[in-house]
DNA sequence: CATCCATTTCAGAAATTCCTGAAATCCGGG
DNA sequence: CCCGGATTTCAGGAATTTCTGAAATGGATG
């Protein structure tokens, strides 16, 4: 029972790994590490997954490069033991980190190079570059302010849902912005 | 020069395809509907990216699966003609959407019925599917939220950023919440 | 209903990504 | 310095994804 209920989510982490960018292997990895109460060895993941060691340890080291997985020994024994984090927000914070690291800052570099190289031009494709760069701005300058917030405020905020409208429509007349002209 | 441009941006959007779900042939034909002022068919896409025909065609097809294109047809023409979006911001909610879609939902369809196979245990594994199927739900819950928010009162919370938690929490003593219990 | 273009389908080739086992490397004792 | 157990590297085979050209399909027009 509870391990069907294991089998199961750990082959569904594992189809879903390639929508994720990452592949199956890491991501059936990741779901055993997930629902461990405690930290596996590397052989432990190739026994229950079946994969060869190898393959383990080169999932094991792109975990590590997401900074989803924590390395630590357990005394008197030699092998490395890993574990996912307990706290899941901090999972979900830092797989946002990771893929606005991967998907998005390079774009966003580059959008800022052919614009330096454009030289303000005004034609139909530079200002669809300048448009799309100020987008990806505003929303990671909001991720990056939202990420600074403590998990707790957070939440809050997210659970407001649509009240933030009247909220900031409300807010704005008491709390002045700093920089009216700047917006869209 | 403008070439130039347009050369890199769309390379750029190729190698990135694969980082974000799609492939580079779509990636690539996405980056030119883009930057064009004006809809293309098929074979204009063909002679400027060097395709095969069924390549584009297909490329076309999960475009438009994605909703980022539009199909239309120019008068005395019987051809196809393709264009992305003018909105940016529309883009940017259709992208989310659909990544929703294909990352998230069913993952939280699983979850459901993994939780429900396992009829209220409450071992540690059972402990972490709910968690996890309780912070996706307070995330999609906040994104179909802000989903049904007209552009400008969006970008009016984007830009309002970390201030957000000190509105929140001076409208919480205002606007009394209507479940405080929900809380986590 | 035949023709003419345009689009789509599809089987297999090409390219890419993933996975493995063997060998290399690392490192803390003895 | 050597040993033993552990991890990492890596070449190449397996699996998957992408791309192509040929053939099938679609649908407007006379």
């Amino acid at each position: 029972m509870r391990d069907a209920i294991e089998r199961e989510f750990v082959l569904h982490f594992g189809e879903m790994g390639s929508r994720w960018g990452i592949n199956r292997t890491v991501g059936q990895i990741f779901a055993v590490l997930f629902l461990s109460p405690e930290p596996l060895c590397a052989d432990a993941l190739c026994d229950r997954l079946g994969f060869s060691r190898s393959n383990v340890s080169m999932g094991l080291k792109e975990l590590q490069a997401w900074n989803l997985v924590r390395l630590q020994h357990l005394p008197g024994d030699r092998r490395d033991y890993f574990s996912a984090p307990q706290d899941m927000w901090a999972i979900v914070r830092t797989l946002i980190a990771e893929r606005k690291k991967r998907e998005i800052d390079p774009t966003l570099t580059k959008l800022r190079e052919l614009e330096f190289a454009a030289d303000g031009a005004d034609d139909h494709q530079s200002l669809r570059i300048r448009d799309l760069r100020e987008l990806i701005e505003t929303l990671t300058r909001f991720y990056e302010d939202m990420d600074r917030i403590e998990t707790e405020r957070l939440i809050a905020i997210l659970k407001t849902g649509s009240r933030l409208s009247k909220l900031v429509a409300a807010g704005a007349r008491v709390i002045p912005m700093n920089k009216r002209a700047e917006n869209l």
